[in-house]
DNA sequence: GCTCATTTCAAACGAACGTTTGAATTTGTC
DNA sequence: GACAAATTCAAACGTTCGTTTGAAATGAGC
């Protein structure tokens, strides 16, 4: 732990932003091979002997072109993390300017976050429905690097997306909007992760739930729903009840 | 690996259902040491002797008295998540005779779900809030043995939740209501699970996003809003379109 | 064809892991 | 107090981990 900074990668001295695209050089053989894995086990659980195996290049490799196992992990998020969100915030411009002015719909809003994820998603050539996983599984490791680094990553995103969906909805208040986005972050990721397992649990067939199109297609509507519903008559301080009291009965 | 049935625990032989209760006793201090640190670094990330010197006994306890880190797992679940989905089905049933036949509404099936959430969280004398959190995680968690254990840990209380929710809302498809089932219990996990990163990306103060109580009491009428959305015309089969048509402009 | 930086390779490093062992200790029973 | 079962303990087991090393192979520039 703690290694140096000058000390690490002496031997490589990469530091330009991209030497190569070249899908068959050790670099992305790695990444690819460590994305597949990655989704597979989990980051703990998923060694680098492994994903060297896998891509076919020494095991040393890893350390050579990344550094070190943390460092791998934030390569492979970066790589197609990046451009999703970035397309995200294109998406919404170009939204907006069509819109001339006027305040987007929160479909429109919504469709800016999940059709990034969906070319994502169809980007066959390279396993882009492994890289969905992944990335939901990410939200919920603890592991502070993954945290931070997501944090980080996803700052700008979200703040431009809380500003589009607070002019959608000028009614609704700035905290309780904050929450909004939260569980609207929450069903989209976990949908994307956790495909899987509560597919079983909610009956769902199997065949449908790879299917990732008619799932966004089913999670937007409900989501806008919630987005839109009338706001409860704001939190009244402390009630301090027993929380059989919640919910107000209908 | 792959320990023959009868070789394990032949210096235990513990199978009375629970010896005592007795919150002093080394299992019990095992379990709650453990349950606090899968909580903090996941189940990978987490050691024995991180556990066992926690909870101040030997590193050999845990293969006594559990017969291995799985198993230990396992345990850590169940002690909680099992009396917590009786609850839910208890409060599911004194809902439904209460209501003498009629169907219930969304907001008092989510508060059947929400409600003995909410009673775990708060029994503060034992670590009830770290429990909702370590359970939210384990959802993500792609290793095997998690998910089938979840999965037949829920599998009852879903069953009856959807049939109460089909009760709730006749005009959803049964398909569609398994969907949208699916993307409440994700909301919720999420929500219970990520408390601390998305706080940071939702601006949400943090005083307030460990309140869980005003958590919920603002999750649930987002997802009641959902449930009870309008259904989309049903798909149109395999439309095959670019991805920008998924969503109804409005 | 020589030079030198980059990349690959087999091998090993020390550390940490889950688990097992067998003796010591505690506990319950007569 | 003696016996037996249950539990605790220190120590070690064999394995796997991420990382490092130094030499061998590769490739571009002159």
């Amino acid at each position: 732990m703690a290694i140096s900074a000058t000390q690490r990668f002496t031997r490589n001295g990469n530091s330009a932003p991209e030497r190569a695209l070249d899908p068959t050089d050790t670099k992305s053989k790695i990444l690819d091979a460590a994305e597949e894995l990655f989704m597979e086990h989990g980051f703990e659980a998923t060694s680098l002997r492994l994903i060297t195996t896998a891509a076919g290049v020494n095991l040393a490799a890893v350390n050579y072109h990344f550094g070190s196992k943390e460092e791998l992990f934030q390569a492979v998020l970066t790589r197609r993390l990046d451009p999703m969100n970035q397309d995200r915030l294109h998406l919404l411009s170009t939204y907006a300017t069509a819109a001339s002015g006027k305040a987007l719909t929160c479909e429109k809003i919504l469709a800016a976050m999940f059709i990034p994820a969906l070319k994502l998603a169809r980007d066959h050539e390279q396993g882009g429905k492994n890289f969905l996983r992944l990335l939901g599984r990410a939200y919920a490791d603890p592991a502070p690097f993954i945290r931070e680094f997501l944090s980080s990553q996803y700052r700008e995103m979200i703040a431009r997306f809380r500003a589009a969906f607070s002019d959608a909805l000028p009614h609704i208040p700035r905290e309780e909007l904050s929450w909004r986005l939260h569980f609207v972050m929450g069903a989209l990721s976990y949908t994307l992760a956790g495909a899987d397992m509560l597919k079983i649990i909610s009956q769902i067939h199997p065949e449908e739930a790879t299917n990732d199109e008619l799932l966004l297609k089913r999670l937007a509507p409900f989501l806008a729903a919630g987005l839109r519903s009338p706001c409860a008559p704001s939190a009244p301080g402390p009630a301090e009840d027993d929380g059989h009291h919640l919910f107000q009965d209908a």
